[in-house]
DNA sequence: TATTAGCACTCTTCAAGCTTGAGTGCTAAT
DNA sequence: ATTAGCACTCAAGCTTGAAGAGTGCTAATA
């Protein structure tokens, strides 16, 4: 990475910000009259036509104003951009949204993501935790019929989850209460993937009249186990707030994004490895790692429960958001999400 | 409704049909050609004439050709569009979808709405059944902390639902259960409409030593039945099939649209009016009575389960779809779904 | 030596004018 | 009753020209 001294670093962040206001190319009459350098528009010509050649912005075409490539952004975003105190608006916007007891955890995680998209003129979103990595509170089942009962599981974050269960000929009532009373009292606290781990060595170890009704726990458990329900969820909204953006107006551009934001999956593992640091962490285009949305940017953090990063919430939406603004809406929004899973759910009685 | 004659009709005809294909005015020497009519461009014009008189179709220009209005696609779906035999391709697509066993209920609304998008080019929706309208299996405690419990209620139709609940300091587990325990002797195959109704009745006349409990019972009770979380909920999917076609070009108008679809309520509470007659229903432009979609079109059909009616499924798509198809689509689906909540949900042991 | 004024040049945008082609309505002939 | 023919209308596309924004270069300036 290039560096810049004073006066082109003061160039590139003039016309950033007012990029990021008008969507125009943005030229040096225009920096000379806005930006807090005095100097003239020839001498600012100058000094942009070395940050074309050090990569930091591009000139659409021949005689137009310059708009910054990734480049550029990554720089700014390095130097000029820092957490600025929140405005009290916001704040107050979001514990409005608060105000309402959530129903559950999903539905707090779908209105939150709401007003995070709102709030930012982007999509807001939130990965809800993955039940690989979170510990079991309960585990309930209840017949449906015949050969079919639904396996109710509960999380330590209150979220639950269920699952459609194929039930064995013969296989009573009383049998399936007591391979959950089984369930509770051997993996209560431990985490899906512990339990899938511990699973079956478990059941191998148990003897005599009970090896039975094993049998019936393991073919039981290894439904519910490995469903594909345990996966997170990536929860998004405010697709409105960026179909009318200039820069995706181009044909079949926001079919394209719509279509990245229903396979969610792609999403999911992309911020899967961004968990491991707890700040805000901002994407630009490519740097995104996703197709489809090179023309975004995207602002995360995760959140916690109890000291431990259960998820990733954040913001996409077009690559010229104002940041700094953002950055404090995201990062707000985080500690909100990371106190609310420990005043709601659990925290205060953990062992 | 004025009626048409046998040459009018047939013109009717050919214009709609060649408008659903190409989305372009179509003009005299386009019906001469392509249309079954044995006639010079010159007659047809006369006709098209009368068609316009009598709101049938309309001329966006002076000198353009016709394109239906919204009495002319009337006209055409109630005369020419019945069930077409389906596609063997759609109805082998429809059960591949289904190979999979679904993990549970709400997973299956999810999947299927997406398959019902793709196969008509439309939004594809399933409005999951009230549980205001469809009786409890049911219901069980989960404490989270010291002051909140997750109730969990599932219904006959296997749709889990869980809510929040906050506890009275002191009441502890055993009470808990023995309020569980409760609910479920007294309100299990009642709908959550009849609970309601019974529920306080009931509470208040209960006596002596339980009386502690009965009003701890009350105030958990109101919570739960009283719960947002009852009402119908509209999934859908398949936004981005519709975000390219032609008639929703107009600044602002797939915004507007999206805004629509994200405010589920308004959907919500036109499809309920739709649920008493069992058969598919088509639905053109402003009869959908929906603002913001009136150049859409709309194909739904309720689903049963024990022959009650207790959900709908369908599409929304541009007004110019190819309804014979769709509407053999949907009427499939609505079967299906009925099939499944049979099937998977307790059907078989009913009382 | 760094800055600036001036100027020629480039390129987009927009409106005006023109052409083309699709489509109509009317009339007269069949 | 139908059709051929013709004049008319209008949208869409193309060309042109002017306006405006912006640049790069050079020579003058502080």
């Amino acid at each position: 990475m290039r560096f810049l001294n004073e006066r082109e670093e003061l160039v590139l962040r003039t016309i950033i910000d007012e990029y990021v206001g008008t969507a125009e190319p943005v030229g040096s009459r225009n920096v000379s009259k806005v930006g807090p350098l005095k100097m003239s528009p020839a001498t600012i010509r100058n000094i942009m036509s070395d940050l074309v050649d050090k990569g930091f912005i591009v000139q659409p075409h021949t005689s137009s104003g310059r708009i910054p490539t990734d480049t550029g952004y990554r720089y700014y975003i390095d130097k000029f951009v820092s957490m600025e105190s929140l405005n009290p608006e916001f704040i107050n916007s979001i514990h409005e949204e608060l105000k309402f007891d959530p129903v559950n955890v999903m539905n707090l995680f779908k209105s939150f993501s709401k007003k995070l998209g709102d709030m930012t003129h982007s999509v807001g979103f939130i990965v809800s935790p993955s039940l690989n990595s979170v510990s079991m509170r309960h585990v309930e089942f209840v017949r449906l019929n015949k050969d079919t009962a639904l396996a109710i599981l509960v999380t330590k974050t209150g979220i639950v989850q269920n699952i459609l269960v194929p039930i064995e000929d013969g296989l009573g009532d009383s049998e399936l209460a007591r391979i959950s009373n089984f369930l509770n009292s051997k993996f209560a606290d431990k985490t899906m993937q512990e339990i899938r781990h511990e699973l079956f060595e478990s059941l191998n170890n148990e003897r005599g009249e009970i090896v039975t009704l094993m049998e019936n726990a393991k073919k039981v458990s290894k439904v519910i186990f490995d469903s594909p329900a345990f996966d997170e969820e990536f929860i998004f909204d405010g697709m409105k707030n960026i179909i009318d953006i200039p820069e995706l107006k181009a044909e079949g551009k926001i079919h394209e994004i719509l279509r990245t934001f229903e396979e969610k999956r792609n999403i999911c593992s992309v911020l899967d490895n961004c968990m491991r640091s707890d700040t805000v962490q901002i994407f630009v285009g490519s740097e995104i790692g996703i197709k489809n949305i090179e023309e975004m940017g995207m602002v995360i953090k995760p959140y916690h429960r109890g000291g431990k990063i259960i998820g990733t919430l954040g913001v996409i939406g077009p690559k010229r958001m104002k940041y700094p603004q953002v950055v404090s809406i995201v990062d707000y929004s985080s500690q909100i999400i990371s106190r609310m899973m420990s005043d709601y759910y659990g925290e205060n009685n953990e062992e």
